[in-house]
DNA sequence: ATCAAACTGTCGCTCAAGTGACACATAGGG
DNA sequence: CCCTATGTGTCACTTGAGCGACAGTTTGAT
């Protein structure tokens, strides 16, 4: 998965180092700058997901370049967590407005801004806070009802993507014909046990992809199973 | 234009009717609850678009509730201010963790809570902030009223209009027929479920360029799906 | 007030995709 | 070798979505 791209704007060495460490832990892909018009220019370079902006800093201060990347085109949609020493309310009030999604009051703890990222990374981008499903080299968008391998796109069918969920929602464990008629079709089906094989089949062929092989293992007389591998 | 929808959960009745009358007169539709077991059931009947939600509550905690709205898929995505008297770090990483988009400590400014409303209805939802909505090729100007792709003008009905607009709110998300008629035409419309292919049918003609795809990804057996690419 | 044009909701038909059953092929254990 | 569990190809049926048409309604201009 690509990793949701934050961009850090704080001139403190110490506070910056310590929060671009934790948010790589996280997973997180991290650029830093202390400056204002760097900020600008790296933003437009390649636009982050997350833009964290202390409000005094070096060169341009912080709420003019909350304005400036409001009115950019490519920015202008990119959420912004202010961090700030002031505690007045007219400042808080004028960050938001000025177009900050978020604000924190230092000192705060690394663990709320953590949080508050990942609140707004749930909002702005589902797919990388976690509700897609992913094994192995599928991912499974629930959302947005979209299945991908290696990148490229899969074409399924409602019972092959009901099918293929099911096993995604846990990996590696073997399923019955009738667990699985239950599971994917529904209690009260009346199905034969067999139509599970021609569909296990089609959902095989679906999310073939030549170059990768089979993740669909057959357990003789006990049913299928989706590899975590 | 439909106002916003907000939910507020407070029990305390002078705080409740401060802020109902403020936002009000912002120009919000509000309803009020001081009952958390209450505010789930609104919530689930006519879905808003903004949560209001104190901690401390009669009924089910706020906490609690906040983890219904997330686990309901109709409530998952609406975005959750909480308010408490809580400063302690530990209950408001938890709030966010519960998923909560935002947390504001009593006592707090009627204008500062406006103010980080305001925030998120522009996150949200843009069009209801005035902004103008881009998805892939299209960009829509909820103020002027005019849908433009590849910047030649679109000639939209005022169904097809509200349909777009719900679809670019929510860009690559599926919804069902059912969920079309609650968001566009309104919860309380007795509307046939075909009517909703209608009227995609109409749109797609309406926003049809020879040259350019069709945007709108049918989803079978399970709806349709504006899509950003 | 009148009229034309545009918009809206329904219905029924058509066609394509999805689905289930069956017949047959294959593989592996006894 | 035989038998059973599994895999594969095919076909008919079902379901769902697209489409054209139409009648009722609203809108806006004259």
């Amino acid at each position: 998965m690509s990793a949701a791209k934050l961009l850090l704007v704080e001139d403190d060495p110490a506070l910056s180092e310590l929060l671009e460490y934790r948010f790589q832990n996280e997973g997180y892909s991290v650029r830093c700058t202390g400056d204002g018009d760097e900020a600008l220019v790296l933003a437009s370079e390649d636009v982050p997901d997350l833009i964290i902006l202390d409000w005094m800093i070096e060169g341009t201060s912080g709420i003019e370049v909350c304005r400036r990347l409001r009115r950019d085109k490519d920015t202008a949609h990119v959420p912004i967590i202010m961090l700030t020493a002031r505690e007045a309310e007219d400042d808080r009030v004028r960050g938001l407005e000025t177009g900050a999604d978020d604000y924190l009051t230092k000192p705060f703890s690394p663990r709320e801004l953590l949080a508050r990222v990942a609140a707004v990374m749930r909002r702005i981008r589902p797919a990388l806070a976690g509700e897609t499903i992913e094994v192995g080299d599928i991912r499974l968008d629930p959302v947005a009802h979209k299945v991908q391998r290696r990148g490229r796109a899969l074409q399924l069918g409602p019972t092959e993507y009901r099918l293929l969920k099911f096993f995604m929602e846990s990996p590696g464990r073997v399923f019955s014909r009738g667990q699985l008629l239950d599971g994917v079709w529904g209690t009260g089906s009346d199905i034969e046990l067999r139509t599970v094989d021609v569909h296990i089949r089609r959902l095989r062929k679906a999310i073939g992809i030549d170059g990768a092989k089979d993740p669909i293992r057959t357990v003789r007389s006990a049913g299928y199973a989706l590899e975590a591998s």
